[in-house]
DNA sequence: AAGTCGAACAACCGCGCAAAA
DNA sequence: GTTTTGCGCGGTTGTTCGACT
């Protein structure tokens, strides 16, 4: 059997402290992103290789962003949703200096509740034919979609909701019914849009690593016609 | 001032995939 | 062809902090 790779007694977990941040940083800058097994051992952290490759990729890296995101990254975070579901590397990778993490967070936390507000059903992509309760009372949100006192969509129920898009099951066709349908329901974004179309983010860690992602390898990024939409 | 609630975000977990053995 | 290994992903949880009562 495969053992874990984090099984090692005596790891820490929980919150990085800036010593551990440290010690990953000058050992990322002085041997570039290694083997994430041995990395940690040989940085004299007490962590395991995932554990550091997620604090270097989301919070350490030299070329995050960082920040609010802006209303172009947000549009553009809604269609690429459209188009590839909950595929966070993949949205990311076309957002400089965004992680998937810091995609998906954002995702779940605004964006997602900003559909709602306006009745489109933040999964699909699709106009709600029942009239949320925000709608009908719109003054539950403010102009940032922060729910005052939006109980009906709280965070155990956003995570709990079943996704549309399970990972490893959508297929691009079932991507592009998706963005299909959603271009009546978003009649303001231009779904005429193609990868191509996109501007490309900075090579992110694992491109660089010259290992094509997950993601990209189920999707076949690389023959861009399989995601090219025309409406 | 203290307590409660919820949003935001950092971090962890489990799984799937591809490459290596 | 099978098993093992390591990486990367998406989902989920835990913690912090600000707003509100």
């Amino acid at each position: 059997m495969r053992k874990p790779s984090c099984d090692i007694k005596d790891l820490n977990k929980g919150a990085w402290s800036k010593q551990e941040d440290q010690k990953l940083i000058d050992y990322i800058n002085k041997h570039g992103e290694v083997c994430w097994r041995t990395l940690p051992q040989a940085a004299g952290l007490h962590r395991c290789g995932k554990s550091c490759r997620l604090r270097w990729i989301n919070y350490l890296r030299p070329d995050l962003k960082r920040g609010n995101f802006s209303e172009d990254e947000e549009d553009l975070i809604v269609k690429l949703h459209a188009l590839l579901g909950n595929r966070w590397s993949l949205i990311a990778g076309r957002l400089p200096g965004r992680t998937d993490n810091e995609v998906k967070n954002y995702w779940n936390s605004h964006i997602r509740r900003k559909l709602i507000s306006k009745g489109i059903d933040p999964n699909n992509h699709r106009l709600n034919h029942t009239i949320p309760a925000t709608l009908q009372n719109p003054s539950m949100f403010d102009d940032n979609s922060k729910p005052s006192k939006m109980k009906e969509v709280s965070k155990k129920e956003t995570s709990k909701s079943p996704q549309v898009y399970n990972s490893g099951e959508v297929s691009s066709d079932a991507a592009s019914g998706e963005a299909e349908s959603s271009c009546a329901a978003l009649p303001d974004l231009n779904l005429d849009l193609s990868i191509a179309n996109i501007p490309p983010a900075s090579p992110t860690v694992s491109e660089n690593n010259n290992h094509e992602s997950n993601s990209s390898r189920k999707l076949h990024l690389e023959s861009p016609s399989t995601l090219v939409l025309f409406q």
